[in-house]
DNA sequence: ATACTCCTCCAATCATCTATGGAGTAGTGT
DNA sequence: ACACTACTCCATAGATGATTGGAGGAGTAT
């Protein structure tokens, strides 16, 4: 006990974790898995890899434990092992933009101009009042899989043939994946030129699931 | 917006800290550095390793804006950018724990047999009643930088000279680093085999500093 | 200036990781 | 049995990371 081989050993178990999360393309695979399990094909697509390339990185997160598999028929679906290993993802993201300035110019590279933004809070006000429509603007897998109770599922990439399925005169709130999700970005932009007042919740269902907060499915 | 390739590189941001928690070394350094700030000389020779891979291991940290820099004279200090990022190691090893059977193991490899333990609030509770001595077993320089409140100080490695400073009848909570610090351990088994009555703390300071509890300096 | 300490940077080597095409495996449908 | 789907495993090349010794820079002491 107390010798240096044991002590490397057991931080070297520690730091399987910090290598399955050493990947931006394995930090997407779990930002998508967030959403709800996932077969290999659809991840792949999901986030722009080879079949293959997404077989390897799956296979790395497992290892690591921190996905786990079930087989349906020919298709395997990976899911997180559990809610803490998305609370670790949404510490990653958030210990690196509270610490790396790229991280916010990236972000906004990849959002586009900002758009007006509502709180959780905020957002269960509205609600409970009645002044708001919530709109989830995720494929609809991912809504099927758990969304905001009482919210409208309208992919983004339908939106602008589906228009006329929300009110014109109450307030819209859109929201997608989490707080670097581009999707409901988009959708405020579009709903916006489209005169609907629209805004965004400022994160999205990584952020909802984790703050214990009701889930419908 | 929305275009794959800013989508990559954003996520390769978020990986620039999962990147830094990708080695056994690194995650050594943070738990040195989370007991309070360091020369990379003294990180070096406590982490097991050579001057310039510690040096580089630092860079890296560094890079990923984990740690900070102070320099006094010739030497420079590292530190933890933030409590965040204790939070964020503590994450790391808990998800480890709570997913991978072989920590579990390598635990109990590097710590030995299993010795009598105590809660914080167990702790807390004895303390306000005066049941117990609090014994901080850490280097000295750790000591100064910040332990429990009312804590005696006695480097593990002093202990065996020292025990007459200990009272004989009263029980003695031993304390180190945290859960997964070999000197709370190894004190608790020398204190056993002379005569005394002797637990150990559950985690260590590290968790004491990330509950918020009082420091003392 | 000069010597000294402490640390970083550089270069070279070796090891590990990433991505990819092709082969192989498990299960389904006919 | 055969073809087919969905995925994993293997081999490989290229990129990236770890470790080391030696040179260099920043600050201190004389």
């Amino acid at each position: 006990m107390g010798d240096t081989a044991a002590k490397t050993a057991l931080f070297d178990q520690f730091a399987r974790v910090g290598k399955a999360l050493a990947s931006g393309k394995r930090l997407e695979l779990l930002d998508l898995l967030a959403q709800g399990e996932r077969t290999v094909d659809a991840l792949a697509r999901a986030a722009g890899l080879g079949l293959t390339t997404a077989s390897a990185h799956l296979q790395t997160l497992k290892q690591a434990n921190l996905v786990a598999t079930r087989r349906d028929g020919t298709k395997i679906y990976y899911r997180l092992a559990g809610a803490d290993i998305a609370a670790l993802y949404a510490m990653v993201r958030a210990v690196a933009s509270d610490h790396i300035p790229d991280v916010g110019i990236a972000r906004a590279a990849y959002l586009g101009p900002d758009t007006d933004e509502v709180t959780r809070d905020e957002l269960l006000a509205r609600v409970r009042e009645g002044g708001a429509t919530v709109l989830d603007v995720r494929p609809a897998e991912e809504y099927a899989a758990g969304h905001i109770p009482g919210a409208l599922s309208i992919p983004l990439d339908e939106l602008q043939d589906r228009l006329a399925e929300l009110p014109a005169d109450q307030e819209i709130v859109a929201y997608c994946r989490g707080a670097y999700c581009v999707l409901a970005h988009d959708a405020v932009r579009l709903l916006t030129t489209h005169g609907h007042h629209a805004r965004r919740l400022t994160d999205g269902m990584l952020e909802w699931r984790l703050s214990d907060l009701p889930v419908a499915t």
